[in-house]
DNA sequence: ACACTCGGGACCTCCCGTTGTT
DNA sequence: AACAACGGGAGGTCCCGAGTGT
């Protein structure tokens, strides 16, 4: 299966493991011994290619959660002046793709965000750095959005941007302790909520 | 320092301890050493009271956070026909006391909730029996909100109390990955945006 | 179930406790906490009737498992003279009975006999006390035996005696570590091999 | 000491010390610190070559127990054709080697298989399969011992087999409980009378 | 770049026994 | 006579990381 002597994969590899390992158990809790049992490389190869623990699991936040996520909210986010629709749309996408989140799991950022955060400031500033760009996508959205009209004027973007990330974390969150997925419909209903009294009044009817 | 023979005070010396330890390092990375050492209980005695790592979990759930959040949310919630002005009393005195949370450490239930629900089927029931009861507090405000006319009519109570408890949160945890206290006004902002969408038409002023 | 304040009966109560989970893991492995569960009695209560548990122990070997023996060998063999015949009635009957030796965990003499003699000299004199009047009630037999003439004059009755124990011994672990009763039939057909040998040159077509 | 970096001479050093432990100890009370100790080996090494105490116990069995009884019983009787007289050499061997077994610890195959046989399946089939081999051996003798003239042709070899395993165990288990050497006489007279008896009549006078 | 062996500590579990009380 | 709280240690598991060799 893996090819021998070829760092790039058995990196990725390692990476991809770890990033399976420390979404189940969290980081503290992940098992180098599971990873390598999971990928069969060894522990020399591993300390070849991190430092340590640690430099693994900053690895998997880099190359990992930071990449899906761009991919998934910033991009799309980045080029929108309708944050409303494009919002849906990802959530959309989300609903049929399940490859990432498992209700059962909840979001892996957020995750190790809540465990991480006070403990290892590596760890924080990293995920903060996801949080930020993903907010500052949705910020952007709005911006573009007040002024493409579809948007209300007099509402704080920044505020509005980190408070549906926060809705939007604390509804998986919900719907993970209660292992229901239909939760979620329960968490965007209030979003959508939210963002329809963004909208200008005379949108409100939609 | 602690009595001799006082079997309550030594369980509920466990307790305590074993909250802030299971606070600060989550439960799987809690140390009963910490605990013992602590406290200056001994591993007999701890062994006594309680039969494994797991029953002192559950325990502190039970026992310690399900009591706090009852008397800080549930009982003010429960006697309330204004739940967007109980609401503000109850975060009000969460900023003065800063006793149960700590910005840094987070939601302790919500801690134990994120880490434990997918491991642990007696933590997962525990805690959210803890979140359905604040989440019907809540919701029983909503709906004598309605009927007292401080509330509009149109809006679905269960869902509402759902995304509130949900929004809440997650704004704590956003706030604690930045570690910044005054980011929970961000995150109040965005709940106080969606209270005040909720008053009847008439209320908007307020 | 258990009268309180009767403490011949918790006594004995805890004797049979103790004897039961000796026979099942042996007397190191035997957990005291395991017997207090069984019984309901408390540990004060143990410790009141037994200095520690290898007096415990001791009491189990005297006050269980040699009354045991003495009625089921000794007292047999003690009024034979024809000890061939005497023996395979008390083999029929341990047939039937299969309360005291379940096959799947052997002897609980021997067991005892093999676990401890060599770590507790208290252990060992007893159960060679068992060991001896038992060996010696068949040598009474062989010795009645050979002047009532159903027994061969030139054996050795002591030896004849040991072996004879020996080997039902040897016949029992054998047939424990296969877990198959039936093995049982295989040793007695050595047994009794022997045994013919051991009539008279005139007996041998019975 | 012991060299570095030579992982067989570690795994070897491991297991001897193991089997003394197990022997002296049984395997439930066997202490792997003790046999650290004893070797110098540390954990971290111990663990790299067995899973667990169960696969050290069982690797004792197969590497250390398992090729003994083959070296002394198996082969000698594999090759012979008058398994009495071989019967003798082999005791005469052990008188003289006395470092395997000891009187004062028993048979250590037989010690295992009482003590282990109803608790783990894994350590009973492994002993079994030693008796079994043991037993075989035996039989193919007496087999052998049959065609050649040397044995009454009438006995049934695998139970005659069966019953020399058990009849030997028996008086070794006797002896160690009596702690004296000199019992094993006794019970290899019985044995010798026993298998006189498997001599054709021709050959009795022996 | 990777493989294998080794180091040593920390953790939870479990247990036997003691002590104060009723 | 019995109960309940407590003392304290030892044991197996498991883990992260270092060191050596190829």
């Amino acid at each position: 299966m893996r090819q021998k002597r070829d760092p790039q994969a058995t990196r990725r590899l390692l990476l991809e493991a770890a990033f399976a390992e420390i979404y189940e158990h969290g980081f503290q809790a992940a098992s180098l011994e599971n990873i390598l049992a999971q990928t069969g490389v060894t522990k020399g190869a591993l300390y070849h290619h991190f430092r340590n623990k640690q430099a693994l699991g900053y690895a998997v936040v880099d190359e990992v959660l930071a990449p899906i996520m761009r991919q998934r909210w910033i991009e799309p986010m980045g080029s929108s002046d309708d944050p409303v629709a494009t919002f849906h749309q990802i959530l959309d996408r989300m609903r049929q793709e399940k490859g990432f989140e498992k209700v059962q799991w909840g979001c892996p950022v957020n995750n190790l965000a809540q465990e991480m955060s006070p403990l290892d400031e590596g760890f924080r500033q990293r995920i903060q750095r996801i949080f930020d760009s993903w907010q500052q996508a949705i910020e952007g959205a709005l911006r573009r959005g007040q002024r493409a009209g579809t948007l209300r004027d007099d509402l704080d973007p920044e505020r509005v941007a980190f408070f549906i990330v926060a809705a939007f974390e604390g509804t998986l969150g919900l719907a993970k302790n209660r292992q229901r997925e239909d939760l979620l419909d329960a968490g965007m209903y209030g979003i959508e909520q939210l963002l329809r009294g963004l909208r200008p009044t005379a949108a409100l009817s939609t």
